[in-house]
DNA sequence: AGGTAACCGAGACGGTACGTCGCGTCTTCGC
DNA sequence: GCGAAGACGCGACGTACCGTCTCGGTTACCT
């Protein structure tokens, strides 16, 4: 193993427990105050940390609020519950229980707005949030096809396609439930959307369009 | 018919041309500075306006935003192109549209991400962008009927909630796709998603929940 | 008689009562805020007038406090006590008396501070409020010639050049008193006041400057 | 001796030079535009610093410029001429030759009308102009008491109340004849007005009142 | 064991935008 | 045509954060 410090060097080392301090301050602000009235001063204030420190590690607010979000979606898990309907609702449900958090909502919209007009911020987006929730659905769709559930791989553009539409759909439609229609992404919503979206994939499948 | 102004009627009325050149403005700077770089100050004299101007007529950015990006939704209309599967994919295709302009990216998730600590947002948004669209999920419906595409009305409970899941599902899918994965949702994307979506809830409707 | 209207014009005249109503609002919005916080809009409310009718008669927050100052300063009047010494302190007192109210303390100042770099405000403050009062000097020292408490005449150039000394002592001391010094000029201080300058102005009399 | 930061001695200090540039910006743009049309943030830019800058050490326009117009009266001394009449000439010229100057004039007044509704303003007029001045008068008389041309001192308490009135009369007949009159306080006025100060002190020591 | 370089807190700095207030002008309606 | 009501363009206000920059002082590594 080695140092921390990139490229191995003399000086007293950053602290560790800053970075943590921060990242949970940041979330705190998040909650009390949502992004907009969040301002790093406060955010420093709070971890007990002077400015400079807190912008020797992020380049600002959008950035330190990716990190701060990214690390709630780590709990995230794909559950084994026996069947690829259940292990849907598994996971949709501990997406939809992440989304209920304050410091999740504003956060997270706000930086995927802000992206819109940044390459680099929506590519951070994508590595810390985006691409491990995908990872989630591939590796539902292998499990599923070693219980049978599904048939054994097509060619891999068509599967990469349908990864994509799947997503978009799952994590799309829990989003919009939760923050714009604002009602709660619960069991029962879970349950009706998992099956429309399931029996969708299982009968469109044949198609020509190959999906 | 009566006159327009509602009560007090002594004194200069307000202009109904800084209106309009208030919220053209508004969009012409989402468009060059994206949501977090527009300042009020700026629209105003973009649209040759005294600040005091627009801060008689709209309380903040917030509001200011999401009229002007409410009118870009006004263009959406259900086309009749003869099947269900089609006019979804021709509404969706609009939908896709006035998400691909710049105006409407930011601007329009960043006024969502406000609203989830702004209640007063959050009706706002309803009322002037997303019970407009809902109103094309129930009118698509009521046409698929008269065609014989979909079977009677069923009990009312169980309509509003497969139309909600239906429009949460179809708007943020959309959503998703164009801002958080950021590809196009082109005419081959709307006919894989359209699909999936038709036949889940043809499939799955005879299931126990009402659907 | 004829009406008031300068040249008999078409149209309603002007209402008399709002003049009066003015300059009473401004005197009691001098008391009550001072001259910096008081607004011409404030005391149009407070006149029970708009601001355009204000605007028609002064053409600013200066001339409208000159004249409304000027009004306090017409009840000077030179009493007849009986001998110069007490004829100049019963006006000085009277002067006092009024620098003594708030409305004028403040407003006085304010417009003379301003006409330092406004030759029309100055020449309005000398003829509404400078030259009724060195009338009374004047007046003083012609009523104390006809008593032969003083010589008659010297030459008319020495008399100005006297008078207005005399004038600037007198004010210029009242006025420090009162408001830098910010000590009342009571009886007490008057009469010290006004010995030393009888004293002096007698005693100085015959020296080479023909005084 | 000890350090001249008195509490808090972390954190970037603040820049003296800082200080110095916004007291010259204050008296050129008083030179410039005067009281009214001086604005705190035209001073900061004369003086290359951001509002918040100027805002950090003074509290508004009233404190700055008090501050800004004191410098000009260090100066002020009192000059050894020889005889009591020379000196007051001497420091009486010093003052209306002060108070000739543009920065001067109006911003004094302005302040003075100011601090009638201020008494922490009042103080801190007395404490950084006034009281100063007033010292100069009882150098003078101390000076004069030496020289034999004074009478040794009388009680205390009459002093005070003669020096009071001394400084009235001579700050207030030069700030009259300057600002009021608005005509010049020469050489010629300045000997006409000391010789009946003076005449009118000694004739009326003797009084009864304690002079 | 000492030197030294990078870290840390605190907080002042030059900026930019905020949202409000007052100005003096204008536009409308009613008397 | 006058007067009330009030919207208008304008410009300054005083505040809040931004991201940067000194400061003095503290570690941990590397001789």
């Amino acid at each position: 193993m080695q140092s921390r410090t990139p490229a191995g060097r003399t000086g007293r080392p950053r602290s560790a427990a800053a970075d943590a301090a921060i990242l949970a301050a940041t979330r705190q602000a998040l909650v009390e105050l949502g992004w907009s009235k969040l301002t790093l001063g406060d955010v420093a204030t709070r971890a007990g940390v002077a400015k400079t420190t807190l912008y020797r590690r992020w380049s600002g607010k959008n950035e330190l609020v990716v990190d701060a979000v990214a690390e709630l979606f780590d709990e995230l898990e794909l559950p084994d519950r026996g069947s690829l309907a259940a292990d849907i609702e598994g996971v949709v449900l501990q997406f939809a229980a992440i989304l209920a958090r304050p410091e999740a909502r504003s956060g997270l919209m706000a930086v995927v707005a802000e992206s819109t007009r940044d390459d680099a911020l929506r590519e951070r987006i994508r590595a810390s949030i985006v691409d491990p929730q995908k990872d989630l659905v591939l590796e539902g769709r292998a499990r599923a096809r070693t219980r049978g559930e599904l048939p054994p791989e097509p060619d891999p553009l068509a599967v990469s396609r349908t990864v994509d539409l799947i997503f978009d759909m799952v994590a799309g439609a829990v989003v919009h439930r939760t923050l714009v229609s604002a009602e709660p992404a619960d069991e029962e919503w879970v349950r009706d959307f998992t099956r429309v979206l399931l029996h969708g994939l299982t009968a469109a499948a044949p198609g020509p369009s190959g999906m």
